[in-house]
DNA sequence: CATAACGCGGACTGATATTATCCGCGTTAT
DNA sequence: ATAACGCGGATAATATCAGTCCGCGTTATG
């Protein structure tokens, strides 16, 4: 359990899917399924990425998730907040103030401002913050698109297709949905 | 409950009133009085500093805790890896090789090397492990004293040879370690 | 208009990590 | 001999994480 949880892998390779997928509203079972991961923690995850923007959902049969921003004005950082909460990478306990010198009753110098120790911490934090703002959901699936190889698109569009055009859903006819493994 | 926690704020600090004592041993307690923070808790961490080549400890009677490097050759990165066990900003799960497309079989070309994703989180991770390598000891004890005014380091002096002439402990006559509130 | 596939949110559960306490062991200065 | 040390293991309380389950309102389809 680290400081970025499975969440946001769930969440950046979701909306890199989305990438993929164009104009096209994919469902958060469908990104599930595609990955292999739960589609019901997958749930939890996408209406985050709503609230933050990055996303658009339709409601109703058919409906399913969007990028609402070019992939070129989402960074990762954007994302990691939208699904983490911006959690501070350390909590400061104001040990400083507990020092038994001060017998309870801690000077103002003592306690005013950031401690030098907390400090240290932010820095490293701000650092890892912009590391993370520098590079966008775009730049990602570049890096990820050059591995792969010319006719992987075609399979995905492949896979996409059926599954959209499969899913309707006809009163008593309960569509199978299962890919064969 | 955050990347960083609490223990990284309890040893720095412990630290940096080693810095203070000089060549004087002082024990977890007397830290941990001194901070006003948990001794069993303190008395785990030390341990771990103590591996990490950070500090020296000396056993028995008057025993305790010393620097064992200068403070301007220990790194905020080396107390946080030696106390944390350098564990990661994200752990990976390999999501990619799940993909439905696959089917169960990802090629070699979708497993090989590191993730896209995995790769930015990387980035932010050294972006943050850099800052905190950039930081030493000395420079936080530096920030930090700088704040207090010129009459604490006697206070602390003060406060620590009390307390080290009364821990002596003779039989019979268990010592009153009690610093007033 | 009934149905099933959607998104949304809350309640709930199991596993793991953190924080903290307590105990017993070997060491060592007084 | 005693008491103050460091060290390590066992234990417990709490919090977060990962995942499931259910019910609600919405909406295209037949
Ligand atoms: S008081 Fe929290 S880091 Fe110094
Ligand atoms: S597979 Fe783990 S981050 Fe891409």
């Amino acid at each position: 359990m680290a400081h970025l949880t499975v969440s946001v892998e769930y969440g950046v390779h979701s909306l890199l899917w989305l990438t993929y997928a164009g104009d096209k509203a994919l469902s958060s079972r469908d990104l599930a399924d595609l990955q292999g991961i739960s589609h019901s923690y997958l749930a939890k995850i996408f209406p985050k990425l709503e609230k933050a923007g990055i996303v658009r959902a339709s409601e109703g049969v058919r409906g399913g998730y969007m990028l609402s921003r070019a992939p070129e004005e989402v960074s990762a950082l954007q994302i990691v907040d939208a699904i983490e909460g911006r959690k501070p990478l350390f909590d400061c306990q104001d040990i400083r103030g507990r020092c038994a010198i001060f017998g309870g009753a801690p000077p103002t110098w003592a306690t005013n401002g950031v401690c030098a120790v907390h400090a240290v911490m932010l820095r490293a934090e701000k650092a890892m913050r912009d590391a993370l703002a520098g590079q966008s959901l775009a730049d990602i699936g570049r890096a990820l698109g050059d591995k792969a190889p010319p006719e992987f698109a075609a399979e995905t569009q492949t896979w996409l297709d059926t599954r959209l055009s499969a899913r309707v859903g006809r009163p008593g006819a309960p569509s199978e949905r299962e890919v064969p493994t």
